[in-house]
DNA sequence: ATCAATGCAAATAATTTGCAAAAAG
DNA sequence: CTTTTTGCAAATTATTTGCATTGAT
């Protein structure tokens, strides 16, 4: 029986914790399950409600003092988009070295990964005299919608496909 | 007569101003000259501090008033180190597209480029339906200094190279 | 003259922090 | 018991904004 790759996050993230001798409240729990639950890229906003559905006692202190060990666990990834706030994204257990592209106008991301782009990747970088620890490539582009009706039919559409 | 990269960024921008009718105040001039002399990377408090050199009477709001102008113009772009102020490069008028690597121990930047990933960047975004508008690539590793010794001989060199 | 651009200082908003109380191990 | 973690509310800090004034065209 194998775990799917939530159920892996979940697992590894505890882990972590143990390693770091991080007590399991019912506070870091209920975050955690929500974090793992998802596959959404959220806020630090929307952790806090979405955690406070699972147990209502979650503060806000509590979630921003939570974020910074999921990344420093490296199961989630912190994205800017230059929107205000910070985005974080919980899909790195499966795919640790995912991509994103992002439409100028829906907004709408999408997930990839290129096993040649890695590869160069570490190419240049040790050619340059270090080695990868992690890596992050955003693009920017519109949607072929848009370039044809100037308008972009995903309007609103924020899925995630990969 | 070529001009050099920098007087190309400034005479662009200044073309972008003129394009949007926007005025060439006494202040941003000494803001766009500050910003193209220099290739290091800043923060808008930085940038701030060198402009009012030029000319102090150039004030934060201005700055940070100017600041999206440079971005919308694509001549500078805006960088997400993880540090609380967001940093600024403006050496994308010679380098449209290159990258960063980041030392996790010194903060140490290098800068590179490729056209190898650019090409399978664009091959895999028009598969996905997009076309691209712009792409940021930033790789967090090691020097191999610290792999090799534990510490990182650069520490607190914070050269730019290509 | 006209309207955009400025400086100032106040406002905003995301994130961080001090502290006394609560809970994990 | 001891030490970590919590919630609360206040603090911090980068960035934004309203407004009366200045300056570019």
């Amino acid at each position: 029986m194998s775990l799917t790759g939530k159920e892996e996050a979940k697992k590894r993230f505890m882990e972590f914790l143990a390693e770091k001798n991080l007590r399991i409240t019912s506070q870091r729990q209920a975050i955690v399950d929500t974090v793992f639950d998802t596959e959404e890229h959220f806020t630090a906003e929307q952790l806090l409600e979405w955690a406070r559905k699972k147990d209502p006692s979650v503060s806000r202190a509590t979630v921003y003092r939570t974020l910074p060990l999921f990344t420093e666990s490296g199961l989630v990834k912190v994205l800017d988009f230059g929107k205000d706030s910070k985005y974080y994204d919980p899909n790195y257990a499966d795919h640790p070295n995912h991509n994103h592209i992002i439409c100028q106008d829906c907004d709408r991301i999408v997930e990839f990964e290129s096993k040649q782009i890695e590869e160069i990747e570490s190419e240049i970088t040790r050619k340059l005299g270090f080695s990868v620890a992690s890596q992050k490539l955003q693009i920017t582009g519109q949607c072929t919608s848009l370039k044809n009706k100037g308008e972009c039919k995903n309007k609103s559409d924020c899925s995630s496909a990969r």
